[in-house]
DNA sequence: CTGAAAGCGCTAACAC
DNA sequence: GTGTTAGCGCTTTCAG
């Protein structure tokens, strides 16, 4: 450290944190002395390690990288984290443990992270980076799922009650035979392969809560209108391609060709759903009905009727949550609302 | 230091670091016990120190948050960057300086920030953190722009030439008189309004080489056509809403009612134009041909005429050019290549 | 294969 | 207003 140009360490230090506590002709004199030395300024790791702040919050993402930037939704809850972050002084660092990555090159990035708190941004309950977050004992938010994690504040919506009011709307406008197409239920690639009817043992046990929930909530309608929850036809895209929709779609009326109503737990799927429908000549409404679930604004200007969540604000209150913790220092959990949205593209059976 | 549990802090910084240097058994034994301890293992601050590696890169954005995840192109980017980074193992921290944000706590964040180099992403010439970023004396690659930083490496495109490119196939059309809506061209708001044709004096020393660059590519185009670079009616926007490009549309008609082209700096400020002109009635490419540049999935699928930039590869460039940085140590700079796609948007004038 | 000692660069307490 | 001292938690020689 340059103490040597004329002062102390202090003094240096001071001049940099504390302009205040010297002179500001002292303080002048040693940041140009500084700058003519080529002294950077005080190092942040240095200062990280004696001030026990990192100024950072880490963002675990466990979904492949493509997936995460190709949904707006998504991208939506990493703007409103990185507005939030940015109100602070806050740096955001990503901390990408995908897929294409071994668990132990992923496991040391996250215990290389330095940062002061973790936002784990929709997990699978099963994530083997789950335990190595937590093992950090630093704050920590979950954001949408799992639902459930000790020691950890939530973000998310009322899954299962969100899903049911849409599938009532589909119910009420008289479906009966209903597809539903959903993300992934699990971490590892279905044996039936990367879009098909997700079997009974596969979707009863879903190890992605939200997904889990969605489909509990369309039984629940179903179920409460007298109808065999069994019955629901549920296809699983276990990738996020811009035609996963369509091909979910195509799967869903190839496993039972009567159904009249398209369910889609986002509306990614849902979009992709419509674009198939309409190049095999199938209309929406007319023919069938097809919902989707998130409100991105490409789902609203397509009139899509869809379930709008407030993406944004997730990113933006698990920011907050990190940045202002409860004066507890218990875990919060923060239930936001969403809104059903009758768009264009659901109407009664042909 | 939880030394103290039988064995010695070497002992333990190898069981977590060095599994070959002691008995797997031991090694055991120092794990078990330090997770009945509660030892979340090295801090990774700490370590930093020490190894003079802070695990991680990072990208200053100094445009509006909202501006950077609402352009697919800076999306790209993005995404391409954080590949690289997971790719490595390395983390990515996003460092906002938004104009929302004082200099003086930007600057702080940028100081800040542990990282072991830094990417900037399309800052103005005058942008007042690239002289402290420049300070840190870490790795730096500049994206975009500005086009010459010292000591810098740099990945970018040949804006003049691309644009120049455009332009002719435009004159080549048979336009001469032509609007072009451009991207803000300083760090200020301009006197005349947000959105607003660009003053000689603006558009004359823009800020931004970017859209300088594209700039200078119509106006050499012009002149090798034999049109007097001078007519081209520029107008600037400020911000970035959806309606943008639609706004800078009806200010370069009102400015000159005969512009038949409307070329564009962007496909989101194309296509935002795209919309404000169909709600006006007015015909692409019957009435007025429009141009884009990027290439964005959007603009592809719509058919507009625009240039295809590589936006991910740029982000896993400038990723590439900090984890394996060349074997002279000096900056290097990367030209990606562009394609001209004549879409369905470009055609004679009226 | 294991331990002792040094020191990364900084800031917080406290004395002067 | 300025200097002294101690130590954040770790890894890295170097000896045993």
């Amino acid at each position: 450290m340059a103490a040597e140009l004329k002062v102390s360490r202090t003094t240096i230090s001071n001049a940099y944190n504390r302009p205040d506590q010297l002179s500001a002709d002292l303080r002048e004199r040693v940041l140009a002395t500084a700058k003519q030395l080529g002294y950077p300024g005080p190092d942040p790791v240095a200062r990280s390690l004696r001030t026990r702040r990192a100024g950072a919050v880490g963002l675990m993402i466990t979904e492949p990288l493509n997936y995460s930037f190709s949904d707006p939704a998504a991208l939506d809850f990493v703007a409103g984290l990185a507005e939030s972050c940015e109100e602070v002084g806050q740096g955001l660092l990503l901390v990408a443990v995908g897929p294409n990555r071994s668990v132990s090159d992923g496991t040391a990035a996250v215990l290389a992270a330095g940062v002061d708190g973790f936002v784990v941004y929709s997990a699978s309950d099963d994530d083997p980076y789950l335990p190595v977050v937590q093992q950090r004992a630093l704050p920590l938010v979950v954001v949408d799922q799992p639902k459930h994690v000790a020691g950890a504040s939530h973000v998310g919506i009322d899954d299962r009650a969100a899903m049911r009011a849409m599938a009532e709307h589909v119910l009420e406008l008289g479906h009966r035979e209903i597809g539903l197409l959903t993300m992934r239920l699990g971490r590892e690639r279905p044996d039936a392969g990367v879009v098909a009817v997700a079997d009974p043992d596969r979707a009863g046990t879903p190890h992605f809560d939200v997904q889990g929930d969605r489909i509990q909530g369309v039984r629940d309608a179903m179920t409460a209108h007298g109808v065999d929850p069994q019955k629901l036809v549920i296809v699983e895209s276990f990738e996020h391609q811009p035609t996963s929709g369509g091909l979910a779609a195509e799967v869903a009326l190839e496993a039972n060709p009567r159904i009249t109503a398209l369910m889609c737990t986002a509306d990614v799927l849902a979009l992709s759903a419509m674009d198939y429908l309409r190049a095999r000549g199938i209309y929406v409404p007319g023919q069938l009905t097809v919902t989707g679930f998130d409100g991105i604004p490409d789902a609203i200007s397509r009139g899509l009727t869809t379930v709008r969540q407030p993406s944004i604000e997730k990113g933006r209150r698990a920011g907050r949550l990190l940045h202002q913790p409860s004066r507890s220092g218990l875990p919060e959990i923060e239930v936001l609302d969403t809104e059903l949205i009758r768009g264009r593209t659901s109407g009664p059976p042909a």
